[in-house]
DNA sequence: TAGCAAATGAAAATCGTTTTCACTTAGAGA
DNA sequence: TCTCTAAGTGAAAACGATTTTCATTTGCTA
């Protein structure tokens, strides 16, 4: 379930962050966007309908918003740093598509024997797990008619 | 099984590559290191030695030794782009440590369950995966008096 | 050994991100 | 509703990592 941008500014003014229309429009472009987005994307954007808007901005707002666990980076290969709007507020992971950059969440990733035969073998106190699949979604394997979505 | 630095050479080789000094001190140093190394920290390395060899010659070994498959590249958290000479040539995973950098592989990742439902489910098709793990290895675990490795 | 394509190093360019700083503004309190 | 202040903003500059450019050097084939 999407969390409701009132909502999301609510956690931003309880945190005792002010919502101010930059928020408000950065806020606005992630959650319409079903694609992950990096922060030029964003800034892009953003800057097109609030021209006033600065790339300085963006990357604050993101800053906060990831701290707040509002949004949550993908990794998707070689360059780091696109956001997604955070969808399920659990723990979850990413099938991305590497056609047209989909996202598709999922949370039961099932690697509790595999952690627990690692930390076995190797001593390590396992704290966490990075996993994404990748592939190309329903869309891109049929018709390659699909339009790439502008990165 | 550590591929030899002679195996590499005549890999290279094959490939039309021309076999300098300075790739073989970028190979040296990757290759004695267990750690994965970002490029700074090769170029450091390698500089000690061989003060004349630049940083961008060092950029420009490291993509041509990651094209041909014979380093890879490490996530681990916020900043990408560290490498490590390829243990097992196979498909294989990390697990690397928070506090000291060490790197651990494993090879049976046993995805292939998780792999199937989820292209059933989203009919993606699943190309490849990206997994890794985090925690503290056995040495960070006891005695915090370990020095932390510079990265 | 000669010759040339490939490789190198230094400097400059580029890219993404962060810092600085003077100015503006959201929102708590009068 | 108005005032005041801490928080937020934008522009420019700084910054670190990586790439490009270009003149010079070098590995290796003929």
């Amino acid at each position: 379930m999407t969390l409701t941008q009132n909502k999301i500014a609510s956690i931003l003014r309880q945190r005792g962050y002010k919502i101010t229309p930059q928020r408000r429009a950065v806020l606005n472009i992630i959650a319409l966007s079903h694609d992950h987005l990096t922060p030029a994307a964003i800034y892009e954007k953003v800057h097109e309908e609030h021209p006033g808007i600065g790339l300085v901005t963006v990357y604050r707002t993101l800053d906060i918003l990831a701290e707040l666990g509002l949004i949550c980076e993908v990794h998707a290969g070689g360059n780091c740093r696109s956001y997604l709007m955070r969808r399920p507020s659990e723990h979850h992971h990413h099938l991305i598509c590497s056609d047209c950059g989909a996202v598709v969440d999922f949370t039961d990733c099932d690697l509790s024997n595999l952690e627990q035969r690692l930390a076995r073998e190797t001593r390590f106190e396992i704290k966490g797990h990075l996993l994404e699949f990748t592939g190309r979604c329903r869309n891109c394997r049929k018709g390659m008619k699909q339009k790439k979505a502008a990165r």
